[in-house]
DNA sequence: GCCATGGCTAGTA
DNA sequence: CTACTAGCCATGG
């Protein structure tokens, strides 16, 4: 069932803009940036083309809700509220892909290559399907990073994956495997990440 | 240890 | 079908 009229609406906090597509209190896109311009083209660029929007002056409670909480995981908060997402525009593979990565906890990170290894795929295909996402960073692409702990890519900029990363710091030291569709995860302190970025600036 | 290169890979537009 | 990738691994300097 397509939606009649997205609704936008995008706001900055302390700095950093965030902004979300929704109809009702479904969800079609949300992005964040350091600029306004970088927010508009990610939600432009995720909704159906056949359908109109609108950027409204007055946001909604819902849609105020959901900037206060991309505001709070750009903060390193454990934010478990659940949105409904609208993921019928993926296809099965990016579906699943999402899935699993919305099961990383804070203060954790996994690569392109073990989720590939833990629901089917390649590392470039898992790649290809986070610089897709239209949902950061309610799903989290900002935990998946390379194998070898470099930060890979980020649509944001890389400068906002590692702002976020660095607030998500919770002291774990010890790897882990999660159960998700398809097989296990393995994921890793996000500590492994921020060691290796702060031996490069030294 | 770091960086560059090439082969391999599978999903997307 | 083709031409892309937010990758990974082995190798060599």
């Amino acid at each position: 069932m397509n939606p009649e009229m997205i609704s936008l609406h995008v706001k900055e906090i302390e700095g950093v803009w965030c902004g979300v597509a929704y109809e009702g209190e479904k969800i079609f896109a949300t992005a964040f940036a350091f600029a306004e311009n970088g927010v508009l083209r990610s939600l432009l660029h995720a909704i159906p083309f056949d359908v109109p929007f609108q950027q409204l002056e007055k946001a909604s409670s819902f849609a105020e809700r959901v900037i206060n909480s991309i505001k709070a995981i750009y903060d390193g908060k454990d934010v478990r509220n659940r949105f409904s997402l609208a993921t019928e525009y993926l296809t099965d593979y990016a579906k699943k892909v999402i899935e699993a990565v919305v099961l990383i906890p804070v203060g954790y990170v996994s690569s392109y290559g073990f989720i590939a290894k833990a629901v089917g795929g390649s590392p470039r295909a898992v790649g290809r399907v986070m610089a897709l996402n239209p949902f950061a960073p309610i799903v989290p692409c900002h935990r998946v990073v390379c194998s070898n702990f470099t930060l890979g890519g980020y649509g944001g900029g890389l400068n906002l994956k590692r702002e976020i990363l660095s607030r998500e710091r919770r002291g774990y030291s010890c790897e882990k495997e999660i159960l998700v569709e398809g097989g296990k995860l393995r994921i890793f302190p996000v500590e492994f990440v921020l060691r290796k970025l702060e031996k490069g600036k030294c």
